[in-house]
RNA sequence: GCGGAUGUGGUGGAAUUGGUAGACACGCCAGACUUAGGAUCUGGUGCCUAACGGUGUGGAGGUUCGAGUCCUCUCAUCCGCACCA
């Protein structure tokens, strides 16, 4: 019979179907692994990416289950979302009914690929009884002060009418339609991860060498701690005076204290709270007025597009520490989201200072020796200085943050470029926001009795507004806390809130899921998850608020676990032609197309053997075929098979060819520890594996055919398991696929050793021999074979590398 | 600009971590079997050379008996952040 995928993989995908077969046991004793590919959302269909990602946590899964670990390998839908949104807009589909019917078609999908997933731990995560328990977490949060609402700036995409995130802004644009994000100020909730900065900083290092260094880098850099002083600059009495008394200075931030004695002038964001007053009361000239307007309303990425520009306020601040009367400008290159919306300027050691400086001929004061031309920004002695002048850069920064604290003129202060994570989304299609607003009460949390505040379904999606605004009665109820006529908060959660606790959700049994949202005795047996996987696009995003929500929850009691994923797996992307795989490039290859035309081990073959898993995988056709003769081979090579277990074989009355296979096969099995544990180099094992069975080839013996075909499939199984659960079945009844499979020494050890021998570091020949020969033998033997290129030579030096080579320095004689 | 990677045959990629560079696979070439095949099997395949031999891991140096691997400089490509005071 030859081999048949389309039968064999149905088949065993019934079986393990009915068996329920890859249900993590309820002990919590045993040892575990949890192994979690980050979950899907509901697109539609599968894509390449997906198939990659499926099966390399597949494959690590099955292995350890192999290994008899208890193993949770769950799966579930990241089902809030835009696009279920945008499918109403455009074809008139509820996002519910659209979502589920893409969930049931993924679903069918990933069964046909034979992935090892926990059913009864499926979910979406638009079920009301998931955002039930969020809507607790998020209410505890505000209740500890975690969650805040404030109106502020935000970055409003007008396609997708909502605001995003920080990390959601992508060069200036919306990392899901690409659209230029705009800056508009309007209400919204905030989650406090700045309290959580040092945290998250901080436990980066444990996960050093756990995950790749890329990913934490870029979360350092986001986080982007930085130290240094903030201080008060005064406002002149006529500066207090023009602005009617409503301002008696302003904040400003440094990392730089030690050049403050060369601060020739002052800049603030054109949004600073000054210069809007500056305006709003026609305290500049009307052009003044309607530039820096113009400038407020660039997003950044424009800004930072643009020449510096800025213009004179008109009013002065005084230097805190020499009394110096200090023009303050507004400039386009300050930011107001960090560190107050005003800086100090100290054009002699900071380029940008330094450029603003030169083109409104403000002037220039050199306070640190260094470098020849200014501006410079190296560190060095203090000059002008005042009592600080001499002193070096590094202790003048400790030195003046702690003579302006002494003085009560300023304080040592962090800083972060990471902002608070806005939450708010002005989208139906998401969890709401739990909140009532009341005439009387103010803003006040749902009873947790009442939750879930749940979506309505009869709403009218047609991209204009906020459905949830726009329904007639939905957001009218009465005050949880005073009973009066109130409205509830129209808003809904970033979707991204979801997918940062969906690690404990699989963790706790179903059966618990209607009463709590996490089972912490679960939740500690299971997390962190041994093996995360999944595109390195969420290095910062999903990744960042995951780890930030997993404090968080542990700090409301819900669980004891610091990093919720212990170690990461960047996979790389799938290209064709050089380019990612995208329906708007029409370079795809369809998972089901390749499935049913090859079956699905081939598919999982063939994207496990192209490329180590991190990185980027191109598609090749008939590489593909490859994958799938390589199958056929293994399949028809059955017939060579004669016991049903691991044969005792007298490795001595063995001729050389099989000798051989049985180290080939033996090698594979070493192989195979390190790359399912460590590397994930699949390729390598897969080759390995190859090795193998063209040794066996190349051979007869019945009883390493046996042994060799049991090793191959136990092997293998991970990686192709319905055809090799078939011919385990076939051959072994299976027994293959459970216990460890001992290594045997005595097939390594060798009747007579190969030495190459080099000459003078060039590779020359070969000697073969006896395993107990002595260094002098095994020299003489090399000197021997070798001496046609020894003539007219002196030996200076002789290497000997046990089991491996002869290397003899020479020089003319 | 700052940060992180990566450079090995025609291609995807190996290399026991300083010890025979190119495993395994794709492609290509030759042959066999076939009515035929885009099926299967066998053999070959880094480059230069008729051969001996030489040469070869982006480039240039260095350490070493020995370097794809370690060090210094340099070039190229990719990714992330980007006026963060």
């Amino acid at each position: 019979m030859s081999y048949k995928p389309s039968e064999i993989e149905s088949k065993w995908q019934q079986k393990w179907e009915e068996e329920g077969a890859f249900e993590p046991s309820d002990s919590l004793i045993q040892p575990k692994k949890y192994i979690l590919s980050m979950f899907p959302f509901p697109s539609g269909r599968l894509h390449m990416g997906h198939v990659r990602n499926y099966a390399i946590g597949d494959a690590l899964a099955r292995y350890y289950r192999k290994q008899e670990y208890n193993v949770l390998h769950p799966i579930g839908w990241d089902a809030f979302g835009m696009p279920a949104e945008n499918a109403a807009i455009k074809h008139g589909r509820h996002p519910k009914e659209w979502t589920y019917s893409n969930i049931d078609y993924m679903r069918k999908e990933l069964n046909s690929l034979g992935l090892s997933f926990s059913k009864s731990r499926e979910f979406a995560t638009c079920d009301p009884l998931y955002t039930k328990h969020e809507q607790k977490f998020i209410i505890e949060m505000y209740k500890k002060g975690l969650l805040y609402r404030e109106s502020t700036t935000v970055n409003w995409c007008e396609t997708c009418h909502t605001v995003l995130a920080n990390e959601q802004v992508e060069e200036g644009c919306c990392w899901r339609c690409d659209n230029p994000v705009e800056l508009k100020e309007m209400p919204g909730y905030y989650l406090d991860i700045i309290s959580y900065a040092d945290e998250l900083l901080d436990d980066l290092a444990q996960l050093e060498g756990k995950w790749p260094h890329q990913v934490i880098t870029m979360q350092r850099n986001w986080i982007g701690k930085s130290q240094g002083l903030s201080f008060t600059f005064e406002l002149t009495e006529e500066s207090k005076a023009k602005l009617g008394g409503k301002f008696e200075g302003y904040e400003v931030f440094t990392t730089r204290p030690d050049t403050i004695y060369g601060v020739t002038y002052s800049a603030l964001a054109p949004e600073h709270p000054i210069t809007k007053y500056l305006i709003e009361n026609g305290l500049l000239e009307d052009d003044v007025a309607e530039k820096i307007k113009a400038i407020a309303n660039m997003t950044e990425v424009e800004r930072a597009q643009q020449e510096k520009e800025g213009y004179a306020l008109g009013i002065e601040v005084i230097h805190p520490l020499t009394g110096e009367k200090i023009p303050v400008w507004t400039a386009n290159f300050v930011l107001a989201s960090y560190g107050g919306g005003a800086v100090m300027a100290v054009p002699a050691h900071d380029e940008r200072d330094f450029e603003f400086a030169t083109k409104y001929n403000l002037p220039i004061k050199r306070v640190i020796e260094g470098g020849e031309e200014l501006p410079y920004t190296g560190s060095g002695k203090l000059v002008e200085s005042g009592r600080f002048s001499c002193v070096e850069s590094d202790e003048a920064k400790i030195a003046i943050i702690n003579y302006m604290e002494e003085e009560g003129k300023g304080k040592g202060t962090t800083n972060y470029k990471l902002r608070n994570w806005g939450v708010s989304r002005q989208r139906y299609w998401g969890a709401p926001i739990p909140f009532v607003h009341c005439p009387s009460c103010g803003l006040v949390p749902e009873k947790i009795e009442n939750l879930p505040v749940a979506l309505p379904d009869d709403v009218e999606i047609t991209g204009e507004g906020n459905p949830l605004e726009n329904h007639p009665t939905w957001k009218h109820c009465a005050c949880p806390e005073c009973g009066k006529a109130a409205l509830r908060e129209t808003d809904t959660l970033d979707t991204f809130v979801q997918s940062s606790w969906y690690q404990f959700r699989y963790a706790t049994n179903p059966k618990k899921w209607e009463e709590i949202g996490i089972d912490k005795e679960e939740a500690d047996y299971w997390l962190g998850v041994d093996q995360y996987i999944g595109g390195i696009e969420h290095a910062i995003l999903h990744l960042l608020y995951a780890r930030f929500f997993t404090k968080v929850l542990r700090d409301l009691g819900y669980h004891d676990i610091d990093e919720p994923f212990t170690r990461l797996l960047t996979q790389g992307m799938v290209l064709k032609d050089g380019a990612k795989m995208s329906k708007s490039k029409g370079n795809t290859v369809d998972p089901d197309a390749l499935v049913e035309k090859y079956g699905a081990d081939t598919a999982r073959l063939f994207i496990l053997f192209a490329a180590p898993p991190q990185k980027e995988v191109e598609w090749n056709d008939s590489a593909v075929e490859g994958a799938f003769r390589f199958l056929k081979k293994l399949y028809d090579r059955k017939a060579k098979v004669t016991g049903s277990t691991l044969p005792e074989i007298d490795h001595g009355t063995l001729g050389k060819e099989s000798k051989l296979a049985r180290v080939k096969v033996y090698e594979a099995i070493q192989k195979s520890k390190d790359v399912y544990e460590s590397t994930f180099a699949f390729n390598t094992l897969i080759a390995a594996c190859m090795e193998a069975l063209n040794a066996l080839d190349k051979q007869e013996s019945s009883e390493v055919w046996t042994e060799g075909m049991y090793i191959i499939l136990n092997l293998l199984e991970p990686i192709v398991p319905h055809v090799a659960t078939e011919l385990s079945e076939q051959l072994f009844e299976r027994k293959n696929f459970h216990g460890k499979i001992e290594v045997k020494d005595e097939v390594f050890a060798q009747e007579s050793i190969l030495y190459v021998v080099m000459i003078g570091g060039k590779k020359r020949t070969q000697i073969e021999v006896d395993p107990g020969a002595s260094q002098e033998e095994i020299l003489a033997a090399a000197k021997e074979a070798g001496a046609k290129w020894l003539e007219g030579m002196q030996v200076v030096k002789e290497i000997v590398v046990p089991n491996k080579l002869v290397n003899l320095a020479v020089k003319p004689a």
